[in-house]
DNA sequence: ATGTGTACCATTACCACACATGGTACATAG
DNA sequence: CTATGTACCATGTGTGGTAATGGTACACAT
């Protein structure tokens, strides 16, 4: 699987992890259909916690880039898209940034904002 | 002035200050052109540092609800609107609520938003 | 000269959050 | 029975931002 993990770097390692995942699909190292190790295997061999590990398959599928059939283990997406046409991480830069334009245009500081953003978050969740 | 601040409270000292100046305002005690006491004069009466009530009267004024003459000192705004018209607070919220719950709907996680947000406001600092 | 609003510099304390870890448990396909 | 993904519980650590403090300085109206 050629991934490697730096432990040193400041990049988060579910980050990173997803990184070399992608990296390894859009190479065409594995192909869609293929099955992928699974969490606790992956988890043993970078020698990283399993639950790391699900943080970035979780990511991965949601992405579409991945898919985990359950039991049956986890597989590349049949469809897994080369150039991922859904960057949600694109989009929410894109429309977060939109908002805050519009709300610096109108005389917002940015405390105000930042704020009233963390407010939002917490009635949301 | 009625004015009390409670140090105990999890609210911030400036908010408490701009909620009790709001609401002695509407309520008639202080009218549009009347004076308020200077900064330095109401730090020492409440007990607070001067640099807190600025941040007070700053962001009062920049809601026109007070009006700073800069050495003439600071009075109420002659157009002090008892319902503030234009309520930035409100707006930032409802700004942030609708970009937020369009990303939510996309698929986004709360942390990739909460993460997404902190990059906007590096950016455009 | 005095007091005004304002603008910098800096530091401290606190709190929320992301990150990563560990353990346990469950239903289920093989 | 084994291994799978998944879902809870919890803990510790580091980081970043807000809040509040203090000091100093400036131009200026009275």
């Amino acid at each position: 699987m050629e991934i490697t993990i730096d432990l040193e770097s400041p990049e988060p390692l579910y980050a990173q992890l997803i990184s070399e995942m992608k990296s390894v699909i859009q190479r065409g190292l594995k192909k869609p259909g293929d099955p992928l190790p699974s969490i606790r295997q992956l988890a043993n061999d970078l020698d990283l916690n399993s639950k790391t590990v699900a943080k970035a398959y979780r990511l991965l599928e949601r992405d579409q880039l991945i898919q985990a059939r359950g039991v049956r283990g986890t597989y590349v997406h049949p469809e897994a898209s080369v150039d991922n046409s859904l960057d949600i991480s694109g989009l929410v830069t894109e429309e977060l940034s939109q908002a805050v334009r519009r709300l610096k245009a109108s005389g917002a500081t940015e405390s105000e904002i930042r704020i009233g953003f963390s407010q939002v978050m917490k009635q949301t969740s």
